[in-house]
RNA sequence: GGUCCGUUCGUCUAGGGGUUAGGACGCCAGGUUUUCAUCCUGGUAACAGGGGUUCGAUUCCCCUACGGACUACCA
């Protein structure tokens, strides 16, 4: 008997997706394919000031990005379209009528300015201007003017506004999902502008009535909308509607100093507080994707950013997400970003990676630095992946294979470029010569045998030559390094440390 | 200011009337790597404070403090 489960997710485009607001999508997504549902996307584009003009492309783009789609929404119209409110905007004022109707809503003449003056006002005397029963017979609306009154205007094309007559003394049940009961005294609640005087509803009135009309079974949405829970469940009755049940999001935090995260902290903090890259003429913030995160470290970086599945796993798949996910086992208090967290699951995920993919990836990469991608570039990934956290990494650790050094470490080059130095490299360069089967166990074999029957000391050639073929003293195995790098180039790079040296 | 929500290691968190309060990130140490990093092992570190209730509270209740959100013809 229980309906499909329908979530939605209803960004306002007014610039790009916040990572909070990527994280509500997600727990969105992961509710409803857990109980089998459907996930839509909605665009509240009600504020005409407010919008921007490549947000709702951002938005579907980044969702795509997470492997995280929509099942309805825009382009993808099926039976509860459109799904921009800005195309739904003659539906809305029918809805504010019938209130009005009821004798449950009123019109309010009151100027932007008049009000302002009203706030500014009370604020002086340290209090706070509601417009609700207390002072509602006060002000310029339907409900102190007389009929003949407000017809008048009505027919001079006046500017209105169409507020929710929010009711007076009682005491509202309200239930959230991860935070049990609330309760709210209405006496307390302001009457909210319902319908604007640009013809556009408010973010209320087309949230209930789209909410309605799409059948949403459960509003999953960030703590910022806890306040507004007492009116929009007034709104439900108002239009004798089933609510839908709610679960308000804890906020996503400042990883150092107080407030919910912002933009700002990711240029500060240096990372990324967008999913993607977002460039204007004005604006120029990176993005998980362009920093070289992958959606799956994002995803599951995001999932346990205020949910945990009560076991001490931590990796998860977005399938095991799926399987996994429960509003109820949301916390309720807001958590503190960590960059260093998002950081080795990305490390974790960059090695799960198929290998192939990271070679063309980092193949991409090196030409873009002019280098030309040779056989050898597989095993150097190998050889070095583990300890990149990005494929960008990979240059770093690995640039000599590509670029003879050119000068020695400092200190290393003080420490181990000794009298005899030169002479051991000699020798060596003289094994290398010999080796036919240019492989790195068979090159470690013969040199390690050299020095143990010379009686030498593994430092005093094992530290020059890594110096010799990477200048730093950093990198994997020497042996490794050589038979990559070939018999010709190897000695060549020794050769120049023993001329440097002598 | 008002309303509502919250508070366990530095951070993300598990737990829940009697526990050596568990895990992860970070940090530190040791091991591996005759390098660096990775990796492995170990270590450091927490129940905001005060009152109750109780044989016993970190866990339940109240107060305080602190934090957060909201308080627009923005969402």
């Amino acid at each position: 008997m229980s309906q499909k489960v329908r979530v939605r997710f209803a960004p306002s485009p007014t610039g790009p997706l916040h990572i909070g607001g990527v994280r509500t999508a997600l727990f969105n997504y992961l509710f409803a394919k857990k109980h089998g549902g459907d996930f839509l996307l909605r665009i509240e584009d009600t504020d005409q000031t407010r919008y921007v003009n490549n947000a709702e492309a951002y938005i579907v783009e980044a969702l795509n990005w997470l492997n995280i789609p929509y099942d309805e929404g825009p382009g993808k119209e099926r039976d509860c379209g459109p799904y921009r409110q800005s195309e739904r905007k003659l539906l809305y004022k029918a809805y504010a009528d019938q209130l009005i109707e009821e004798g449950k809503a009123y019109y309010a003449f009151d100027t932007a300015e008049e009000l302002d003056a009203h706030r500014k006002d009370h604020e002086a005397n340290g209090k706070t201007f509601i417009y609700n029963w207390h002072n509602r017979l006060t002000l310029k609306n339907s409900l102190s003017l007389s009929l003949e009154e407000v017809q008048k205007r009505l027919d001079a094309g006046e500017d209105y506004v169409v507020r929710f007559k929010s009711p007076e003394g009682e005491t509202l049940h309200l239930h959230d999902i991860i935070r049990g009961d609330i309760q709210i005294d209405t006496n307390i609640l302001d009457d909210k502008v319902l319908f604007k005087s640009d013809g556009m509803p408010t973010y209320h009135l087309a949230n209930i009535v789209d909410d309605h009309l799409m059948k949403i079974t459960h509003v999953i949405r960030g703590e910022e909308w806890l306040p507004s829970l007492a009116l929009h469940q007034l709104l439900y009755n108002a239009f004798g509607w089933q609510a839908p049940q709610f679960a308000h999001l804890p906020l996503i935090m400042k990883p150092v100093g107080k407030g919910k995260l912002s933009k700002r902290d990711g240029e500060a903090g240096g990372f990324p507080v967008y999913p993607l890259e977002w460039r204007t003429e004005t604006e120029n913030y990176m993005g998980y994707r362009e920093e070289g995160y992958l959606p799956e470290a994002v995803v599951n970086m995001l999932a346990l950013l205020g949910w945990n599945p009560g076991t001490e796993q931590e990796i998860f798949s977005l399938q095991q997400l799926k399987e996994a996910f429960s509003l109820e086992r949301v916390n309720k208090a807001g958590a503190k970003f960590d960059p260093e967290k998002a950081k080795w699951f990305q490390h974790h995920y960059l090695q799960e990676m198929d290998e192939k993919l990271v070679v063309e990836n980092f193949n991409a990469l090196l030409e873009g630095k002019n280098i030309t991608p040779g056989v050898t570039v597989a095993k150097i990934v190998s050889l070095v992946k583990e300890r990149a956290t990005f494929v960008s990494d990979l240059w770093e650790q690995s640039s000599f294979f590509f670029v003879a050094p050119e000068s020695y470490d400092q200190k290393a080059a003080q420490k181990s470029f000794k009298d005899d130095t030169a002479q051991i490299l000699q020798k060596v360069v003289a094994i290398l010569k010999e080796v036919d089967a240019f492989s790195a166990a068979t090159i470690s074999e013969k040199v390690k045998g050299w020095i143990t029957s010379e009686d030498i000391g593994f430092g005093k050639v094992m530290m020059p030559l890594r110096l010799a073929l990477v200048g730093e003293m950093k990198g994997p195995e020497v042996f490794d390094i050589i038979e990559i790098l070939g018999k010709e180039e190897a000695i060549q790079r020794i050769e120049k440390v023993i001329h440097f040296l002598s």
